[in-house]
Parts: structure tokens; sequence; C-alpha cells
DNA sequence: GACATCACG
DNA sequence: GACGTACGTGATGTCC
């Protein structure tokens, strides 16, 4: 067939590639590589469809020439002629995205020309080549279902919708648009096409459209001819509107007469070559497919080891085995572990857990590990447990039975690593930084902790004794008894191996039955995006952020610690001066008793327990007045600083790496937000400026500066979003005062003549809003009579009545939902929603705040994730997040370009799944410490 | 271990 | 008509 001239008796395919792959992507289910989770549903369909196009080649009508048209990321030229050209359309779904490029790759690999052109759509090339194999006397399938190609039909010339298997010819084109193929674009020009965003001519369906095309003959002699038409409304639009008709004309009319870099003859069809083409499907795990194409080769299939999905679902549901800790086993040498490592490598995946020493990933070290391949078998490797502490030759020694840490170690190095075997942890960020200290990169991971939060965030925490309680309704082997508690606890390496099987195997057990459970729950709940996207890729990242720490210097925090205790002392004397009597001025007990009972200052006893309430609020109010409460604030400030900064901080500091290493809790807040604990690096004093200077403790190394980088009101830019405030938004596009601007609209005042005073009124309204405003919560805040603060509340509601439709429907929605979502999906439930009693006011108000304190999460989540790609290229760490915050550590010399870096990713992170109405501005900051870098 | 208090966004 | 509230967290010290 080579060197054939394209002409007479040829037959050319081309495929509308780009429109194949939104079709496979939505017709399909979201599949994913077992390995990897890469979303890979579009290219199944589309590699389906190859393989049938390579069926046909062999067929009674077998194509000569072949080729899938791609369109061309990016503006075409029909941009130019009208920039608001597919202007509505939705970016792509994000799980599509890593799928284009690949369906490239799956054409390249079955061997079929794969043709694209910067600046052109898919529709011209084919037209284009639709035209010349029309006039070399060709015939030509188009694959595709567009009815943008119906004008191409003809003259040889047919269409195939693939999905249906229908062909299109030209009494199917008159079927659709009622008229003929040289007619169609006559009849878009004037019906418009609301998905690509053609205009047309208002009013005008393809119904009208066809009537009036048919009865002129053509779109110039009806626009000629307008004035004959007799509905007035018709005919003025026709008259009124003909530029735009005539835009539109220009838009849907494709263009035959590109230049192309290749011919006809290029397009030739091929066969496959066997290897690379198996290759490419085993790399994709597409079992089925393989092994068909791999027949029709004659070929051995490759293997590819079992998909999770199909095989969780084929065997028994895992609930329904019981739990016998008679089936753990101990592995206790090389030959144990080696028929575990088969058993891995032919299943495919693998829960994992690991016992270690402590909690501190940093320093613990590794006890054992427990493996779990099917509900039920589990085994444990102990690798560091030491003999009995009456041991005479001193409690160090290693018990017996043990197979030595590093072999272990080696042998399952491999599985670990394997990107074709999925590992499966309850909370694996811990799992895989204690591996990483032994030389192993987990990867890749599936999290059940994880699945857990992205499905049922709010309803209850996801550690493993409550999931295991709540889902497999079986109570886990609790770690108390085993470990102690008080003085006399031990570490698990202390344990005896016998007792530790079951505790340690049931552990891997519940996890594998977890992930069971939990995998196809996330499609059903629709939650796969919010796992695979805003979930699962953060754990390395926040693993990497917890091992780099921040530098904290030990002096400094001591000597301030040695001025406040001087300080408190002074203090402490002058209260007692002042009370008559000496007295524990931390007790709020004893101090409401010298407040309220002898001193007899106005004040009130508080609910529960009886005692009287002396926090900050009361105190401040008695201190107008009187001394002694004035002190004890002071007191109680410089004491919070001193036992929770100055002093606990210093004990977090890694010895090894003279840092401090907080830990992430990913689930932690129900509303997409990470906790920081152990220490907690997310309330560091700010506020006071005595507070501010505990953070002159945390440093950059030298020859380093702390680099601070933080979202400009983003809450505030997502609620102008979410409750569509035109205002609002205008104010934050001109970069105006947000709250001088609130505060400007509610009291009228211009902004000229702007006080200090209403703005911070309206500061404290706009954070209201995003809580759930009361008029109670806003007259404790601003210390203002009820009624005032009702009467601000109705003044601003009246001023942007959005704002009260957002939370009553947001209200509406958990009502009747139970849960309420983020911009990017997330679900946060709200249990409560439907409580009577004061219960349902927290609820609601939560419910209010939820999406908007979500929506934040996600967008600095989404930065966080694409962050370490980002700055690759410098020599810049990520070391901390507080909420709206990113802290980097970074040479002076990389300092500006890095912010750079950082910013673009921040600023745009809520894009392209989500385009925000509001941009999004973030502030930069540096210095030698992180109190100059904010 | 519950409670009160206070640090942050 | 009264209830009793700002949203989300974690750490510390007291007291039982």
């Amino acid at each position: 067939m080579s060197g054939t001239q394209f002409g007479k008796g040829c037959h050319l395919h081309l495929i509308d590639g780009s429109a194949f792959i939104f079709r496979a992507y939505h017709a399909l289910p979201p599949l994913t590589r077992k390995s990897d989770g890469l979303p890979i549903g579009a290219v199944a369909g589309f590699c389906n469809m190859l393989f049938k196009q390579v069926e046909d080649n062999k067929g009674p009508d077998a194509p000569t020439h072949v080729a899938v048209i791609f369109d061309y990321s990016g503006k075409s030229f029909r941009n130019e002629m009208y920039d608001l050209y597919k202007a509505n359309r939705p970016p792509a779904p994000e799980d599509l995205v890593p799928q284009f490029p690949l369906t490239r790759e799956a054409t390249r690999a079955f061997n079929i020309a794969c043709k694209e052109i910067e600046g052109f759509e898919a529709d011209d090339i084919i037209a284009t080549l639709a035209c010349q194999a029309r006039e070399a006397g060709g015939r030509v399938t188009i694959i595709s279902s567009d009815k943008d190609l119906m004008q191409l039909v003809g003259g040889g010339v047919e269409m195939l919708d693939a999905m249906k298997n229908k062909r299109i010819d030209s009494d199917g084109v008159v079927e659709k648009f009622g008229v003929g193929p040289d007619r169609v674009v006559d009849v878009q020009a004037l019906a418009g096409d609301s998905v690509d965003n053609v205009p047309g001519a208002p009013g005008i369906g393809i119904k009208t459209a066809a009537l009036l095309i048919n009865e002129f003959g053509s779109l110039e002699e009806l626009l000629d001819r307008a004035e004959e038409i007799k509905q007035p409304k018709r005919r003025q639009t026709l008259i009124e509107k003909r530029e735009q008709i005539e835009l539109s004309k220009k838009l849907v009319q494709l263009d035959c007469n590109m230049t192309l870099d290749f011919t006809l003859d290029d397009l030739e069809v091929k066969e496959p070559d066997a290897e690379t083409l198996l290759t490419f499907l085993s790399e994709m795990e597409f079992r089925t497919l393989s092994k068909r194409m791999a027949d029709q080769l004659g070929m051995e299939a490759p293997a590819i080891p079992e998909a999770p999905a199909a095989a969780a679902a084929s065997s028994a549901a895992p609930e329904a085995v019981p739990f016998d800790k008679e089936n753990y086993e101990c592995v206790r040498d090389a030959a144990g572990l080696q028929t575990w490592v088969d058993r891995i490598r032919q299943r495919g995946w693998v829960a994992v857990d690991t016992e270690t020493t402590g909690l501190d990933e940093m320093v613990v070290d590794l006890v054992g590990i427990s493996l779990c391949v099917e509900a039920g078998e589990a085994c444990y490797i102990p690798l560091a447990h030491k003999a009995g502490g009456d041991d005479l030759f001193g409690g160090e020694g290693l018990s017996e039975g043990q197979m030595p840490l590093e072999e272990a170690v080696a042998m399952l190095k491999p599985v670990l690593e394997d990107p074709a075997i999925l590992k499966i942890g309850q909370n694996m960020k811990y799992d895989a930084k204690i591996l990483h200290r032994y030389g192993v990169e987990v990867a890749p991971v599936d999290d059940t902790m994880l699945m857990s939060y992205a499905l049922h965030a709010g309803l209850h925490g996801h550690g493993m004794d409550t999931l295991s309680e709540r889902y497999l309704d079986h109570t886990p082997i609790p770690i108390k008894p085993l470990l102690g508690s008080g003085k006399s606890a031990i570490t698990f390496d202390k344990v005896a191996i016998d007792d530790a099987v079951p505790y340690a195997a049931e552990d891997a057990d519940i996890t594998l039955r977890l992930w069971q459970l939990f995998k196809p729950q996330l499609h059903q709940e629709r939650v796969t995006t919010v796992y695979e996207t805003l979930e699962r890729p953060l754990v390395p990242v926040l693993a990497d952020m917890e091992r780099n720490g921040i530098k904290v210097d030990r002096d400094t925090l001591s000597r301030m610690s040695n001025a406040f205790a001087q300080k408190m002392a002074a203090l402490e004397a002058e209260i007692h001066e002042l009370a008559g009597e000496s007295f524990n001025v931390g007790s709020p007990k004893q101090l409401g008793e010298i407040l309220f009972d002898k001193m007899a200052l106005p004040g009130g006893k508080k609910g529960k327990t009886g005692a009287y309430a002396t926090g900050a609020d009361i105190l401040e109010d008695l201190a107008t007045e009187h001394d002694l409460p004035a002190r004890v604030l002071d007191w109680r400030q410089l004491s919070k600083l001193k036992s929770t900064y100055t002093d606990a901080l210093q004990d977090h500091i890694n010895p090894e790496t003279g840092r401090v290493h907080t830990s992430y809790a990913q689930t932690g807040a129900s509303t997409g937000r990470m906790a920081s604990t152990d220490p907690n690096l997310q309330n560091i004093p700010v506020r006071t400026e005595e507070g501010r200077r505990i953070r002159e403790a945390f440093v950059a190394e030298e020859g380093n500066v702390l680099l601070s980088l933080d979202y400009s009101q983003i809450e505030l830019r997502i609620l102008a979003h979410m409750a569509g405030i035109d205002t609002l938004k205008q104010a934050f596009a001109d970069g105006q005062d947000i709250h001088a601007m609130t505060a400007s609209e509610m009291f009228e005042v211009p902004l000229e003549e702007m006080t200090p005073e209403i703005r911070r009124q309206a500061k404290a309204i706009n954070f209201g809003v995003i809580y759930g405003i009361s008029g109670f919560g806003l007259a404790r805040n601003l210390r203002i009579p009820r009624k005032d603060a009702q009467g601000f509340i109705d003044r601003y509601f009246e001023r942007f009545p959005g704002i009260r439709k957002y939370m009553d429907s947001t209200v509406e929605f958990a009502k009747e939902h139970g849960y309420v979502q983020t911009l990017f999906g997330r679900k946060i439930h709200t249990a409560e929603i439907n409580a009577k009693g004061p219960k349902a006011g927290f609820a609601k108000r939560a419910a209010i705040n939820a999406p908007i304190q979500g929506t934040a999460a996600d967008v600095i989540r989404r930065a966080m994730i694409r962050m370490p790609e980002a700055i690759a290229h410098l020599p810049a760490r990520m070391l901390l997040q507080v909420h709206d915050e990113l802290l980097f550590e970074v040479p002076e010399a990389a300092v500006e370009e890095t912010i750079a870096a950082a910013r673009q990713v921040m600023e745009n992170a809520a894009d392209p799944a989500v385009h925000l109405d509001v941009k999004l501005v973030v502030d930069a900051g540096r210095g030698r410490n992180w109190a100059e870098a904010h």
C-alpha cells in the first residue's frame, strides 16, 4: 500500500479526537489507574475507540488513510474575530486535564497519525482534509457527532457517530437541520449556538432558521430581502442584528483552505507496533484491552497486577469476614517475609502499619511493621522489640525471634516503592515519615483517614478506633493495657512480641477493610475529586514541611522567659497586696472569690460548675474601675506567653536539627482547615506587641531570610464571590479598603470623611457576617447595646441583600441535605442543623461559615500542593502554613524569585477548577525572623 | 479528664 | 416569648 497516492478508491477516516475525549469522559465512570490514582477514564474510552478503529482497518469498508485530529489548547483565530467565542465554556474538569496528553500518546501508540495545529480548531483541520480528499476523488468518513462538522457532508463525505454507531449522510443532515449540508452554516448563523457562544439572531432557533433559508434560498438573500418578512419581530431582528448574524456565519464556517505541513498521503493506515502499543496499554493498566489487543496481534498479553477496584468488589464484603487473632501471623525470618512479599506483588496492594517507640515521627524508632492483603489475614513483623527489663544483661538486648531490621526493610523497600503496588494506610503521613528515615520512599499511597475525611467531615473524628467501631462494628484491641499509663507507661518496643502481634496486625487488617469500604463510596458520594486533588496529594507536601521544621533560637526564648518570670513575680506581689491576701492568681476559682465575694465587685456566677466567670472580657470591664483585675490581665498575658510559648517551645526544639517540627493534622478541622500540633505553630502570638516579640525567636538560617506570603482578606473575597455581591466585588477589583467601603455604604459617610471608629465597626460586621452574624454576638464584640448592633445588621442586609440571601439559602441547603459544600466540592456535614433549641443556632452559624472558611482552606491547599513544583528550581523551602499564610525560608539571593513564584501559585490557586469573580491578592514580607517577615 | 482561659486565622 | 450565641482550632493550668 505504501507509496499509493491518495485518490479515487481511497477512503479517509478523520477522527475528532477532542470531541471524543469529552464524550468518553462524561460517559464513563471516573476510573483511576490503580497504582497511583491517575484519572484514566477518558483515556480508556478513547483507547477502546482506537481499538475499534484498528478492527475497522481490516473490515469490509476499511479506510486506507486515517488520522486523529485534536484541538490545539488555547485560543483559535476565531477569538480574534469575536473575543467571546466559546467564552462561556467552563474549563476542562481537573481530572480530565492530565488525560489530554495521554490521549495523544495513545494515538501514537496505536500508530495512527495524530494532528493538531496551533491557532486552529480540530474542525478546521478536519474540514481542510475532507475537502482535499473529496477533490482528490476519495471517500471520507468523519468520526464525530459534532453538528458543526455537518456542513462538510456530501460528495463522498459522511459522518459516523461512533458511540451510537450511526452514519450521517446528506439526508441525515437534512433531518437534523432542515436544510442540506451546503446551507447548514446559514442555519447555524441564524440559530446561533449557546455552547460555543455564537450569538446568532435572538429568538430564532433551528426550526425557524431552516424555514427562512428554505424560503429565501440563502442567508445572504434572506438578509438582503429581510423587509419582505411578514412577522414584525422577526423582520426587525434580522435587520437590526444583521452584523451579528454575519459574524456568526463567519464563526461557524469551517476553514477548508488551511495550510498543512503534511499531506493526505502521510495519513496512510499503518499496522501498530505490537510492543509499543502493548507497553502503553499495560502502563495504563488496561487489563481487558491489553488482552484483546494482544490476541489480535498474536502476542502474549503483558502481566498487569490485578486492579484493586475490581478485585475489591469481587472479594467478600470486608465487614462479613470475622476478626480472628488466630489468623494473624508473626513473621520472624526472611523466608516468612518473602511469602508476604510474593502475596503483595500478586495482589497489587497492601495495607501497612508501623509500630514505633512513640508519637514524634522525627525522633522515634521503628519497632515493627504489619501488613495485610486480604481482610482477616494480616501479619506483624517484630523488628526491635527489647527483652524484658529484668534481663540480667540490661534491658537493651533484642528479644529472640526477630529478623534484622535492615534485612526486613531491604526486602520491603522495593514493594513499598513500587509504583504498581498501592500502599494503604491509616494516617500514612506518619508511617511514610518513619519509613523515610529508614531510606524508604513510600508511594503510591491511599489513606483511609483522608478518605473518611472526604466522606464524613463534620460527622465524627477519623481515627482508626472511631472508624472501626462505626463502619466495621468492631472495637479494636486497646493499646492502653499493653503500654500502661502514667509514669509506669512503657514504649512499644518493650511490649512482648506475643502481645504485640494481635494488636499490630489487627491495625493493618482494619485499615484494609476500611479501604475496601470507603473506596467505592468516594464515587458514590461524589468526593473523589476532593480526595484526589485536595487530600491525597497534600500528604507528601505536609511531610516535607514537617521535616523541614523552623529554626527557633533557644537563647531568645530563654531570655524572654526570665523577663516574663520577673514581671510576673512583681505583678503577683502587687495583686496579693491589692487583694489583702495571698492566693493562686492562676486559679480562676480563687480569683473569682476574691473579686466577687471578698471585694464584692459587680459580676455573676456562671453555669455548670458554679464558679465565677473571670474571662478577659469580664476583667476588662472591671479594669476601668479597679487595679486588681487590670494587674491580673497583665499577669495572665505573661503567664500564657511564658508557659505556652517561651517555655514549652524550647522543649520542642529537636536536638538533632535545632529546629521545631510541628505536625499538621490534615483531618483536624471539619471545614478543610489544617490543625497544627506538638507544638501548635498556628497560634504564635502576634496581636499584642509583647506577644509578637516571641516571633523574633523564629529565625532563618545564616544567609537566609524568612518569607511570609499571606492572602489578603481571602474569606471576604470568597464571600463576595459566593454571595455575588457586586459592590464588594467592585471594591476588591479596585483595590479599595473593604472595611472603609462597607462603612461608607452602611453609614452613608463619604470615604474621605471616614473615621477609624466607623471603620472599626464596619470591620466587625464584615467578620461577623463570615461567622453567621447575630445581634448578640456583634453587640458583645463591639460592646454596644444589642439594639444598636441589630440596627447595624439590619442596615447591612438592606445595603447588601445578597448576603442575607446567601445565608438563608446556605442554611436551607444544609437542612435539606445535611451538609454544605465548598466551591471545590468539599462536603462539611451539619449534623445538628435540624436540632431544636440553642443547638440550632450553633449549627446554623457553623453552616454559614463552613463554605467560606472551607473554600479558603481549599484554595491554600491547592497552592501548597502546587508549590513544590513551582519552587523546585529555587533553593527555597516551605516551612509553615497558618490558614491564610505560607512561610518560606530562602537564601537572600533568591528572595525575589521565590516571592514571584509563590505569589503566582497562590493568587491563581483556584484556577482552573473554580473561576472566582474576585481576584486573590497575596501580600509578601521578609525578614531575619518571623516578626520582621510578617 | 473536664473546665476555663487564651493564643491564632 | 425565651433561649443564649459570633466561626474554626490547640495548649496550659487548676481542680476533682
